[in-house]
DNA sequence: GGTTGTAGTTGAACGTGTTCAAATGCGTTG
DNA sequence: CAACGCATTTGAACACGTTCAACTACAACC
């Protein structure tokens, strides 16, 4: 296949993608066929199909062009602070507001808690995409001197992932006005995290250490 | 309607759910259709809907049934054990114990974290078989003695209610042999949650309370 | 310039959960 | 016992996501 034709197909699976976000917004993700949607990207239903797995993958292609639109705006609130606090909060933070204009569409992706299902964030098809998510939280506990002990330290990552996706779950459904809860939520459990490994270090907490380490190394395999 | 309408009406809707049990197991919830699950019970496919509200209405109404059947397995439990630990244990293993036979399909009930679906755990139409759930829990704190500051204390139950869903949903879509990674969560998580309940008298650890008090108040609101 | 192969496109068809107007029972009433 | 009313039952119809055999367009090759 030519250069041409390869651009070709990108800008028809474009089309689709963009008709799709119109239609979601305008309908919601459930309201929303996708007769409508092929019409709306004018060409046939089936044609939709050549392009997107599902309708539900049309909204994970979505978060993958996200994650590349949000590339930049993270590294910057990267480079912006030194605090743990401060560059998890940068990453959550721009997160959510690029995902602003379409939250109620997040509840596609995050409806999957089966990691068998192909969509689900845990799932193995989407483990590209979690590894790139992942880096940006390596990157904000790497270069911060924490105390960690040692059999938690390698996954502290990887907490804050999970940590990460719990609030952004939390911001999909809130109904507080400007998702205010979702703030107070944020605000608070960062700072809870950062008392938290602060206090790590602390001897008399060998017990809890011990505990969590096995704990860890039983969840995600030894590390 | 006389009494014995009222038994009939009930009998059919049993039936219609041990049919349904039937075919869930064998294919599955995706698997099964409510036309075979409609045969399976000697009946036209709208008659299920008659008594069920939508396909995964039927696993709802067995967890309903569970519950019940669960009671008093539960209370025994509770009954035997005096630490919170042990009691919080009881309540858990009591239940994995019971949808053992069905683990697969409670997916189709873990699989709703939208609270505004009728089906979601966190759901108004399921408040009723939340608050069920969360008696038991405020059982096992209420008679245990515990120290707690004031301003967590009121929310415990509701913790661990929500602790009990992690583990639940880790549970289900645990592929380890016999669960084997469930009962390291459920063993490990319990002695740090008992740690943590322990330490939460210590005075240096004002500032954690304050935030999670704060926190909790304004999740759950004013309590 | 014709031929051929492949990328792209079409719309009907399939199987699903669900709905519903109509039919059927069945207990109660006059 | 006839007539009524209501709970129950029926199965066709609907709308949806998805599949697929057939068709079209176009680039590459001889």
């Amino acid at each position: 296949m030519p250069q041409k034709a390869i651009a070709k197909s990108a800008e028809t699976r474009a089309r689709i993608l963009e008709a799709a976000l119109r239609t979601f917004r305008e309908r919601g993700f459930e309201g929303a066929t996708m007769r409508e949607i092929a019409a709306a990207a004018g060409m046939a239903t089936g044609a939709a199909y050549y392009y997107f797995e599902s309708k539900e993958a049309i909204v994970m292609a979505f978060y993958q062009r996200a994650q590349e639109e949000m590339g930049p705006g993270v590294e910057e609130s990267l480079a912006r602070s030194r605090t743990l606090e401060a560059r998890v909060r940068g990453i959550i933070t721009a997160k959510l507001e690029y995902f602003l204009p379409n939250r109620p569409l997040m509840s596609a992706l995050t409806a999957h808690v089966d990691p068998t299902h192909p969509l689900s964030p845990f799932s193995e098809q989407t483990q590209p995409i979690r590894e790139h998510d992942l880096a940006h939280f390596e990157r904000a506990v790497g270069e911060s001197q924490l105390r960690l002990p040692k059999n938690i330290a390698p996954y502290l990552p990887r907490l804050l992932w999970l940590y990460q996706m719990g609030v952004l779950l939390f911001w999909v459904y809130d109904r507080s006005r400007d998702q205010q809860r979702t703030a107070v939520l944020l605000e608070k459990t960062l700072k809870m995290i950062v008392i938290g490994v602060r206090m790590a270090g602390l001897p008399f907490l060998r017990p809890v250490h011990r505990l969590a380490g096995e704990l860890l190394e039983t969840l995600y395999g030894k590390a």
